[in-house]
DNA sequence: TTATGTGCAAACTCTTTGCATTACC
DNA sequence: GGTAATGCAAAGAGTTTGCACATAA
């Protein structure tokens, strides 16, 4: 598993390379990423920094997102109505499958699934890029609670 | 294929079993879906209801789209970041394939994904109710351009 | 030194809600 | 006649943007 060092240099590097400038709150929101245990809201993110640094802007947290995002590092997966979440690229693709009741989410990955993805793709005439698949159900305890 | 008029009376029906009151706005919206080709935003549908009746309210369309949604009635999607369209629930599902590039949808069934889709929730304890699955690529012209 | 990043607040977009009025049953 | 639906406007939530200031290179 990759460790935190790992990313930050990613980070800087591909800062250098778009002659940008490092910051302490890019940093800071990367590490918060590396360490979620689940999928974080922005504010969720703007929380958790303001414990840190409490003078940090909200619109940071959004401006640094949708870059990382756009760079690849982070991966955005959005639940149902409750807009978008974000999670750290850990280069391993995944999918989710939500419990409808309590909201658990639990991630899965099935190289079947992938692969059949791309064979629907190309016969549809298309190259294929990304998906995003949700499935939705009851866990197994909120099953048993009905 | 089934015709408007199957829809309305079963639009009918569920009003009536819920205790509740027709009106024309929610036959003018759900006619508007029924004849829409491609999938509508809540603004597309006002911008459409407001041709035939210029005094309804996005309001209306929203709490229409809303019930309609719950009661199973029409489905919503989300490609991207650019918030819900909605569709009517024609009884076949189907997933979505998009062009990154253009935009455009295709929409398609596959037996096999959907047997899969069952075999990994359950393998996760799951009961699995619904899912979204959205392929992203480059169409066939989208693909030449490069 | 100079361009980029930041914080703040205002602006924007999308959606929901309260309330007086209208329309269905 | 009574209750639900509507239209309007205001309120909310989430996100983006402009600008003066701070900061990395």
């Amino acid at each position: 598993m990759k460790e935190f060092s790992e990313y930050l240099v990613e980070l800087k590097n591909l800062i250098k390379k778009r002659g940008l400038k490092h910051s302490a709150q890019r940093e800071l929101i990367l590490k918060i990423l590396f360490h979620a245990k689940e999928h974080l809201s922005p504010e969720d993110i703007y929380n958790q920094v303001k414990k840190i640094n409490p003078a940090i802007g909200l619109a940071t947290v959004y401006r640094t997102l949708s870059f990382l995002e756009k760079e690849g590092m982070v991966d955005s997966v959005s639940f149902g109505a409750e807009g978008k979440r974000y999670e750290l690229n850990r280069g391993e693709h995944h999918d989710h499958i939500i419990c409808l009741e309590c909201g658990k989410i639990i991630e899965f990955y099935n190289e079947e699934l992938e692969r059949l993805q791309e064979k629907i793709a190309t016969g549809c005439g298309f190259k294929l890029i990304t998906h995003q698949l949700n499935l939705y159900g009851l866990c197994k305890e909120c099953q048993k609670d009905d």
